[in-house]
DNA sequence: AGCGGTATCCCGCGTTCCGGGGGGGGCAAA
DNA sequence: TTTGCCCCCCCCGGAACGCGGGATACCGCT
């Protein structure tokens, strides 16, 4: 038998933190080895005991628990994180995970039994409540349509105006456009007056950030 | 006691489909309009019942559920959509989810009664395999590496510059730039040469260039 | 075969603006 | 006091911009 999991909890509400406890501890191969309930005593139990996982609240009475869940993916990179709140919405979600929580359950349905829920966390698994999910899942969702919707509406510039765009992007001068591609610098200005009219735009710094946000050229 | 809510099967293994439709069959309230093993199938299906929800597995015998997943979120946006699969890899989970799935559960762990997961799906919520959904929690931890990485090399611009540089990127001049600022057109060159300066560039295009690669103005 | 449309190329001219150089002063934080 | 930020002014050459005028070639349509 290997040596136990080293589990800290947190959790401020005194009654839900001895629940999550006595669930925890009936499991052997799992050590609660602190179950506090601010801020401060967390750092000072992470740092003494440099858990294998943490499970937080984010509400806490001496700040807010995503300071924590930053500091632990800093300090002990290898340590996994899960949130158990109250807190479903979309904001708190998503900041919760993209600080570096692995898991994130609702109080509403924790399950009886959640042993299985550590495991699957050491594994590198994620256990996510449908209600936190469905944020999750619809950023992603959202990224999608951008990026589908940003595709199409390119087009309308020639090869060359490209070109020339990508020169201008650079920096370059006109004359400078003209020797790189071999043509007068004349014609270096019709491309340049070409994109501007089709970007509606009249300058060169504006063609540029028109040129990006379309996707012309690729910064 | 309101209509059942409609609800499409989609799976090639027919003992698997079976068992799924015996399953949800015995819930009241849930239908299942038609429980189907093709693409082709399920397309018909879909156009005729135009259910609440689909499941659907992704390896079909004629075709990748992934167009279907696609299809659906186009013709009928109102039906959710979920994913029983053995395929648990991070692309096909990505693309499922982006595609528009808001479920997606591992054959594995499917649970005895899945009735809860029809409902949580039509309130909207979602319900991911903790394997599924360590790949999105990855994928969103990995966004924000990238934007906190990309934080830093920022600075150096002063506030009065980077009001400076938004406006350049609109393609206003120097003089209109002063006029909004409530400066003089000197005054706002000086700016510009020192943000060409700390950019390391010597006109407005490359200068656009560089502040939307340096993350200095939104595009 | 003729036609319009578009993309590529070239040129001149006048006006405006930019970019780089110099010189300052004030004010607050370090 | 020094440093950084903000603000103002001068000059000048060269570049960019907007306007006009061309040319050639390819395409699809009629």
């Amino acid at each position: 038998m290997p040596s136990p999991l080293r589990v800290v909890l947190v959790e401020d509400q005194q009654a839900v933190l001895e629940m999550l406890r006595d669930m925890l501890q009936r499991h052997a191969n799992l050590q609660v080895v602190a179950a506090v309930g601010t801020l401060a005593q967390a750092r000072a139990a992470l740092a003494h005991h440099r858990p294998h996982v943490v499970i937080t609240d984010l509400g806490l009475p001496d700040g807010n628990g995503l300071a924590l869940i930053e500091e632990t993916r800093q300090d002990l990179p290898d340590t996994k994180i899960a949130v158990i709140s109250v807190l479903g919405d979309a904001a708190t979600v998503v900041a919760a995970i993209r600080a570096g929580a692995s898991g994130y359950v609702l109080k509403d349905d924790l399950p009886e039994d959640f042993s299985h829920f550590i495991r699957d966390l050491m594994a590198g698994d994620a256990t996510l409540s449908p209600a936190v999910a469905r944020h999750v899942v619809r950023l992603l969702q959202a990224d999608a349509q951008e990026t589908v919707q940003a595709a199409p509406p390119r087009a309308a510039l020639t090869t060359r105006e490209l070109q020339v765009l990508e020169f201008i992007a650079k920096g370059l001068s006109n004359a400078d456009i003209g020797t790189r591609l071999g043509i007068s610098t004349h014609t270096v200005g019709d491309y340049v007056k070409a994109i501007y009219r089709k970007l509606e735009v009249r300058n060169r710094g504006a063609a540029v950030f028109q040129a990006i946000n379309r996707n012309l050229v690729n910064p």
